[in-house]
DNA sequence: ATGCCGCGGCTTCCGCGA
């Protein structure tokens, strides 16, 4: 079983290569993040007639999170309990029992989907970017991943063997070497300052391990359209995949589809990619006999 | 301090992205 996570900056402007590598890849489950539509405005037709089903959470031009899967989904939520919501100002009045807000009241923002696939709690994230140091978005990047994370940690208490996996654009560059473009500066800079690296460090306290990395050591999955930055490979690892120890365990590859960062049209993201041998699952490879 | 690119929309500029 092959699944996969991508940025896809826009899954209108996109789709014919995002079903073309699909189809090319053998991906059985993509979590797909910036949508940037509606629900009634996504191409369904082109995912289903690849063989596809798509859940999708989209409320506007921003954001928006969507699964497509070969398989059945079940068991599909949008957000996460205690998820908080964003506006650059606060909304007057505050009223947190409007539909669509927090618990102060803030709206909700399409940033989170999760589905049951076969026996697998997969999640579709799309992390805050954060903007700048002194903005109040930044503040509430460091609530929603902590937010996550107390919902992370609470999940795999009541259910210490789920196969869970945590899939999308964290917009967090953990480690020095996952942060290439010149334009940010580690310490002075969003993505890698002290807390949002320790804010993102505390999904391992909570059980979870980047199920990728060990299997791909080096390499980017994000590079700015502008000032060259892919030619360059000025770029940024910021998309991953943290999962349980249940799922992780399950783990027999993982790659960077650096490739699809190139030709016409690309997204800025590129797919990170995990194959998993499920129990009693048959082997993709071909058996060689004599 | 801004544009560089690229996206969407109450579109011909603006907000947002990372």
């Amino acid at each position: 079983m092959r699944i996969a996570t991508w940025n896809v900056n826009s899954i209108r402007a996109r789709v014919d290569r995002v079903v073309d590598w699909l189809v090319r890849e053998d991906i059985d489950v993509l979590a797909m993040q910036e949508i940037k539509c509606k629900p009634a405005q996504f191409p369904i037709e082109a995912f289903t007639a690849a063989g596809y089903e798509v859940e999708i959470h989209g409320l506007n031009q921003w954001n928006g999170v969507a699964i497509a899967s070969r398989l059945p989904m079940s068991e599909v939520t949008h957000e996460f309990a205690g998820m908080p919501g964003f506006a650059k100002k606060a909304p007057v009045p505050l009223d947190p029992e409007a539909p669509g807000t927090d618990a102060l009241g803030y709206p909700l923002e399409a940033r989170a989907l999760g589905a049951t696939i076969d026996g697998l709690r997969l999640y579709s994230l799309y992390v805050p970017n954060g903007r700048g140091l002194d903005d109040p978005h930044w503040h509430y990047k460091l609530a929603w991943l902590e937010a996550l994370r107390a919902d992370t940690e609470r999940w795999l208490s009541e259910n210490p063997d789920l196969p869970l996996a945590l899939m999308g654009d964290w917009n967090v560059a953990p480690f020095d070497g996952d942060m290439g473009d010149p334009s940010f500066s580690v310490g002075n800079s969003t993505h890698v300052s002290p807390e949002e690296r320790a804010a993102f460090h505390a999904f391992e306290a909570a059980g979870l391990s980047d199920v990728v990395r060990p299997l791909v050591p080096e390499g980017y999955t994000f590079w700015d359209y502008t000032q060259l930055r892919f030619p360059r490979n000025e770029g940024m690892r910021i998309d991953f995949i943290l999962a349980s120890r249940a799922f992780a365990d399950l783990v027999t590859d993982a790659s960077i589809h650096r490739d699809e960062r190139k030709g016409d049209g690309p997204s800025d993201h590129v797919p990170v990619v995990v194959d998993i041998q499920l129990e009693g699952e048959d082997d993709d490879m071909p058996m060689i006999f004599g």
